[in-house]
DNA sequence: ATAGATGCAAATGTTTTGCAGGAAA
DNA sequence: TTTCCTGCAAAACATTTGCATCTAT
């Protein structure tokens, strides 16, 4: 059966916090995992139906929610104001196409070491941040 | 009468564009313009109603945009889903109170660079982005 | 006179909530 | 057999749109 290690650590995370395990919550999180990276609730939504017809919109949510509570899952938002959800992995920030929607990820220790010197100079404390970069990628940009 | 130069510059794109002039538009224009920074729809739509009781929320709506298009206001959009609208000024970026929702703003060039850096790697022509640190401030990290 | 603006009500789209029935512990 | 989940329908929320009326040009 895919994604053991997840599965696992779902399990654990329900049961320290006498959540129940279901059907359902393995379901959305398989599908989760197999879809790619910034997906929507709709699109995890869609796909769950596929294989479990049954499920509801309200399911979905509630699980994704559960899924970020458990680290499995982070959430985004981007400007379109639809939250989306990527699998937790390192600190990183994103370009994101207005034309074609493409998403890619970045990673950058200047940017990161220089807004740790702006949140001391503050005196913030920072616990999360966003950092977006939107425009044209190379495929649709012209001229 | 206050906001001469504002008053002016979107006289001129209303001329420019053959949109028309309306009270409701500077009135909105006026109300924005005193009320600082980072106002959402609804502060405007309620502080332009203790003038003009008539105005609805469609007409403020519909005025923020348009003072976007016109240069005056500019649009951002923090985690919590609700437009702001600041008037438009240099570049910069935000820290974000998630206990009293105090906004900073700051302005960081080393940042700067490294963003064209990363848009030239990756073959992107950068429209806009943002960036927001979410934390607690000065005043509400405790400890 | 006429293109464009207004304001109400209704629609939109995403996400949340109330609740009765259902499943896991 | 109790506690927690599910799924539906309805609500909530910010924002947009249809439309008849009104107003600036």
């Amino acid at each position: 059966m895919a994604h053991e290690v997840e599965r696992r650590a779902l399990a654990e995370y329900l049961e320290k916090h006498s959540l129940k395990h279901t059907k359902q919550r393995d379901a959305i999180l398989d599908v989760f995992l197999e879809a790619g990276q910034h997906v929507t609730s709709d699109d995890v939504y869609q796909r769950v139906r596929e294989q479990h017809p049954g499920i509801g919109y309200t399911t979905v949510y509630r699980t994704m929610k559960l899924l970020c509570e458990a680290g499995l899952a982070q959430e985004q938002t981007f400007d379109d104001g639809i939250t989306r959800y990527e699998i937790e992995h390192e600190h990183h920030d994103h370009l994101v196409c207005t034309k074609c929607g493409k998403i890619i990820e970045f990673e950058c220790s200047m940017i990161e070491a220089a807004q740790n010197d702006i949140a001391r100079a503050y005196g913030f404390r920072v616990l999360r941040h966003r950092h977006e970069l939107y425009g044209h990628c190379e495929d649709c940009r012209e001229g």
